[in-house]
DNA sequence: TGCGTTCGTTAGAAGTTGTAACGCACGCCT
DNA sequence: AGGCGTGCGTTACAACTTCTAACGAACGCA
């Protein structure tokens, strides 16, 4: 009987809120955990965290941190989950507040620059071994609606092309054919294409910064992620 | 005694070519743990560098290999260095052959798509206590420099604007007051914008499809890279 | 008030990086 | 050709890491 079978009296049963007090119990223990494992990976990465130096910091000994996570890669899998929703809320609160795609935009930046290594949990380097499961998939649409909602909102109305004779473009056109990783959303292929510009065009910036390598070269990081922000606004590529 | 004094009789004292039995073995050393160290960043990552694997495949003790290298951040190092010798040494070469702009781009999707691991050693994550050393930063001066020249051919000639009226791009204008990073390379600062934004965008759309999240979404990268690629050829912004 | 589940403990296995001390053999120099 | 020193590879060990196993104690549900 590890599972009870019916949670018979107590709660609602559904609803996530505390039932028995162990479970409570177990879920302080494990945000607990996860908030030193966060303070770790803020300061020296995800390669750098340790088990070990999470229970040492909470003080308890090492192996009773496996009664709450499988081992290192489950808490590591936690954390980029938390990371990803953590994103995910970021962007929905802006875009429920009617920011265009330059707000996302910016909370994109605020966001990655609040944390670093948080970004590079999720857009950094893989981790060999590591398969995002699919509650990761359905949080990284979550943000992509967002995202093509604003860029839906770009695109001129429908048929009232401001340039009659714009060339259409091959890669929208391809994805028009391909665009099932939009969902159901009805965006134009066009704003696919925009969107999905944002998203490599402002990572393009965000990564590079962040990991350093703009470092000594003199110009601001900053003006150059609003110059390619400016150019994803104002034009059609 | 650690170092010879002179090199009295035998060599040119200048050359790099091997010059008593001893070095010419150790450098031979370090090339075979080089390799396996290679073969293991391709399979693994670098983060799943072993020394003592690596030992084990070469039939050697595990501390043999401290001889060789001072440690692991040591290989690690130099494997970094010799990712960016590669990299500067493919894009010489297409540039010397006359490549442009999507030549080079061309030159730099291939590196990256035959070993990702080696694309991630360069610009992934940053390892938590790495700092470049000197020659690294010089290296990607190097190919800074090509780039920048393929940018400048790519130019309208000085002074005859495609369109009069076309508004200054402040960024470039910033541009043109932090251009230290580009050396004495005489390209206009339309060029310079250019070159990061062909390094931050083509990146962009790199790591991501190599970090794997584009898989599972239906279109094709390498088109999303050659719209890219159109994009910073034939427009300025 | 029991009794069972769960928790935290210590002990230990199998790894890792890296250091220390010890021979042996290679090669430079006389 | 011979000796001697340098460098190499070895084993042994320390200090880590993740993670498993077995045990005792405390907690909570009935």
């Amino acid at each position: 009987m590890a599972e009870p079978k019916a949670k018979t009296g107590s709660k609602t049963g559904a609803a996530t809120g505390a039932a028995t007090p162990r479970e409570r119990y177990r879920a302080q223990v494990r945000t607990e955990i996860k908030e030193h494992a966060w303070k770790q990976v803020a300061e020296a990465g995800a390669s750098a965290l340790s088990l070990n130096a999470i229970a040492k910091q909470m003080g308890v000994s090492g192996p009773a941190l496996y009664r709450y996570f499988a081992g290192r890669d489950e808490l590591i899998t936690e954390l980029i989950r938390d990371a990803y929703r953590s994103l995910a809320d970021a962007v929905h609160a802006a875009a429920a507040d009617g920011a265009d795609l330059a707000g996302l935009a910016h909370v994109l930046r605020d966001w990655a620059l609040a944390d670093p290594h948080r970004y590079f949990l999720i857009y950094g380097t893989p981790v060999p071994g590591y398969h995002a499961p699919e509650e990761i998939t359905g949080i990284s649409q979550e943000i992509m609606a967002d995202l093509l909602t604003a860029c839906t909102n770009l695109e001129p109305a429908a048929g009232k092309a401001l340039e009659p004779d714009a060339p259409a473009i091959p890669f929208a056109a391809h994805l028009e054919g391909h665009r099932d990783w939009a969902g159901d959303h009805p965006a134009p292929s066009a704003a696919l294409h925009r969107a999905l510009t944002f998203w490599t065009r402002l990572h393009g910036v965000l990564s590079l910064e962040l990991a350093g390598h703009f470092a000594g070269m003199g110009f601001d990081p900053g003006r150059l992620f609003a110059a390619e922000l400016d150019d994803l606004v104002a034009r059609r590529g």
